[in-house]
DNA sequence: ATGTGACCCTGGATGC
DNA sequence: TGCATCCAGGGTCACA
């Protein structure tokens, strides 16, 4: 799945291919991913030009908004008028965005096709966690945007930040990690990667990991995430970047997926654990 | 406020 | 081969 590197290498294939192209017609072929797609959105789109490919976490925002060009008259009406709209894609758990040729006939979780010119947008999500929104406003007002934590890549992201944020928190640190009301994308194979590289056990209660430790974490993290955006981003086995290219950080992992291999580091068995629902894997040795 | 678990949906792997 | 079961990258929500 999607975690933010996926994101930001989609992010990066759109904003090159086509920012600045106007979008001539939208194909919408699901009523619901996890939000029904709004009426009309495939109206609101047509005519509409890409100003800019924008992320926040694993939200795509694609920027939309168009200056509304009085009606030639007198000075004193131009009142420029902005139309804010945005597109919102998130991509879920198994949802990916990929430039087809025009006239590829659509197989069946193919849910939308942005058609711009000779470049065919299509977004495909075969368990339908993704979403598809038309944000009208100020898209960091709405609330799925309004509610996220921190930049991971952001200056802001240092270890002191870290460590208030964690205060007094008996949540275990992996966990913490991936509330993205805490760090936006931070999934479950990156917290996993970037906790093994810190060498933190992933129980440990967040609120007692030392700010030393976290001054070795916030670098795991960064690193780990532009390694793979890097690498071109791959978490899914069939992960594609938006050319279909085939990205290769998986057979980088560590620690995720690994049970019972042996440390790449020490040679101790990998151990999986659950934590909230979700697979853990860490080195028992080295993790502490 | 904080933490826990259920749930959304589909497909692949595994086991009988 | 067929069928049941479990598991999967994320995120939201209800509830204790």
């Amino acid at each position: 799945m999607p975690e933010l590197p996926e994101v930001e290498v989609t992010r990066r294939g759109i904003a090159q291919r086509v920012e600045g192209a106007r979008i001539d017609r939208a194909v919408l072929r699901t009523p619901a991913l996890r939000y029904p797609i709004p009426a009309g959105l495939a109206r609101n789109l047509a005519g509409r030009t890409l100003v800019e490919a924008k992320r926040r976490g694993k939200y795509l925002l694609l920027d939309f908004s168009s200056a509304i060009t009085p009606a030639s008259g007198h000075e004193s009406s131009l009142k420029l008028r902005f139309d804010n709209g945005h597109l919102l894609i998130h991509l879920g758990m198994s949802g990916s965005l990929r430039f087809v040729v025009p006239g590829t006939p659509p197989e069946k979780h193919d849910h939308a096709d942005f058609v711009f010119g000779k470049q065919v947008l299509r977004l495909t999500d075969p368990r339908r966690f993704g979403a598809l929104l038309w944000l009208a406003g100020d898209p960091l007002a709405h609330p799925l945007i309004a509610k996220l934590g921190i930049e991971p890549l952001s200056r802001a992201f240092t270890p002191g930040w870290l460590q208030q944020a964690l205060k007094g928190r008996s949540l275990a640190i992996k966990p913490a990690l991936m509330d993205s009301g805490l760090v936006v994308g931070v999934g479950n194979i990156y917290a996993a990667e970037s906790l093994f590289d810190a060498g933190i056990d992933p129980r440990t209660p967040a609120g007692r990991v030392s700010l030393k430790r976290l001054g070795r974490l916030v670098p795991a993290i960064q690193t780990t995430l532009r390694a793979a955006i890097r690498a071109g981003g791959s978490t899914l086995r069939d992960f594609r970047g938006t050319d279909g290219g085939m990205g290769d950080f998986q057979t980088r992992h560590k620690v995720y997926d690994r049970a019972g291999e042996p440390c790449l580091n020490c040679g101790s068995p990998i151990r999986a654990i659950r934590q909230g629902q979700r697979s853990s894997f860490y080195c028992p040795r080295c993790q502490r």
